[in-house]
DNA sequence: ATTTATTTTTAGACAAAACTAAAAATTATT
DNA sequence: AATAATTTTTAGTTTTGTCTAAAAATAAAT
């Protein structure tokens, strides 16, 4: 597989999660910065490979081969960001650029043998699982802020948006992963919170909430 | 810098260290396993972005920005070498394959990172110098165990031969970087030698010393 | 000092992965 | 249901890095 392969494996993967009846041509051009022609010409190809099940016009999905293959990118991905966060000392905004990059390494002992440097870790810096040597990944109940039962216990597990502009502003609001989180109250106007935050009360946006995942505690 | 142009100014650079005059371009051509005539049409390049002067059938050297360059790839294959043995505990004889890809990871902050995690190590698993982020390295007063005086004591420090093959023999035979040597004898028929090493008496052939590094004690 | 051998370069072609522009199919709208 | 809008595909180029085959330059040998 090529780097370039790797890339729309692993977009498609990432869109099947949110549309698993068929990701758009559209979709997987947008998400990779390209035009339709070009992903018209990719999906041909990793169709011959049968890595994706593609027919003209009806969008694509992935074989269980592309699964697969598309699980073993994430896995190196997330457990590079483990690497860098953990061993580096990277913060947790700058770490998805590198591991876009190391994410294309090949070895498979590499990556197995930093898996087991790192302890085995089942969530990235994001709260994102890891897909372990086998391909399972572990579910766990969460769901958004913003969809969080006024005065209820809850922990701060994950981003759904992993933008350094996010990642900076949790950082300056001292929001992490760990982070306890209450609502007090929700403003009618704007669906703005009030939380509070590891013993902290704090406002923040709607647009934030709808950002942060939370599990209850 | 693309991964191919960046194989390019490796390879030129290391034979640089062996014909600093000029590297001729069925050399690198043998080395990177491609024909003359793609050599001849990527030095052009090359020498278009100022990393090589190169005049028609005269061949090629690094300008200072080209050989700044390639003691940058040198440095992150080196550091990346070190990070797989010393920390993932790999083998020295599996390593050099899989930092062929690791040198091509573009952060330079992610290199500096990792020089700090690892140390700043002076050496790779081999015993070749390691580029500090300036550039410079450590230069040894090092020979080959072919050409040792009898009855003097030395010490390994490198391999001139980093195949597999040769290093597992290394393996067999206890011989590692820090290992002790003194040369016994040395046979006229073929240049064998008998050495103690570590304490044990071994023989061995004259196409091993002419592959292993030693300095004085 | 020619001739021969080797090395290097040029010219033209190819595969991968992208692009533009136009055509075809699907979906949405009146 | 017919038309309009959108999405997707096809056809034909482009760029990067490679190749083969032939030509040109350099080096070696008689």
């Amino acid at each position: 597989m090529t780097i370039s392969e790797e890339n729309y494996i692993k977009v498609i993967y990432h869109l099947s999660l949110v549309s698993p009846k068929g990701v758009n041509t559209n979709a997987i051009a947008g998400m990779l910065d390209t035009k339709a022609s070009s992903v018209t010409d990719m999906l041909k190809k990793l169709s011959e490979k049968e890595l994706v099940s593609y027919q003209k016009y009806q969008g694509v999905t992935l074989t269980e081969k592309g699964f697969h293959s598309a699980k073993m990118i994430v896995r190196k991905h997330r457990l590079w960001e483990v690497f860098l966060v953990d061993k580096l000392n990277f913060s947790w905004d700058e770490v998805h650029e590198i591991a876009e990059e190391l994410e294309h390494i090949k070895s498979e002992k590499l990556i197995n043998k930093l898996d087991e440097f790192l302890s085995f870790p089942s969530f990235d810096p994001h709260g994102d699982p890891i897909p372990n040597a086998k391909g399972e990944l572990v579910k766990i109940d969460k769901f958004l802020l913003s969809e969080a039962i006024l005065n209820t216990d809850y922990v701060c597990v994950g981003v759904k948006n992993s933008s350094v502009e996010f990642l900076q502003y949790l950082d300056k609001q001292n929001i992490s992963l760990g982070s306890t989180i209450k609502v007090i109250s929700r403003e009618e106007f704007d669906s703005s919170l009030t939380i509070i935050l590891n013993s902290n009360t704090i406002s923040i946006s709607n647009k934030i909430a709808e950002n942060l995942f939370i599990k209850v505690q």
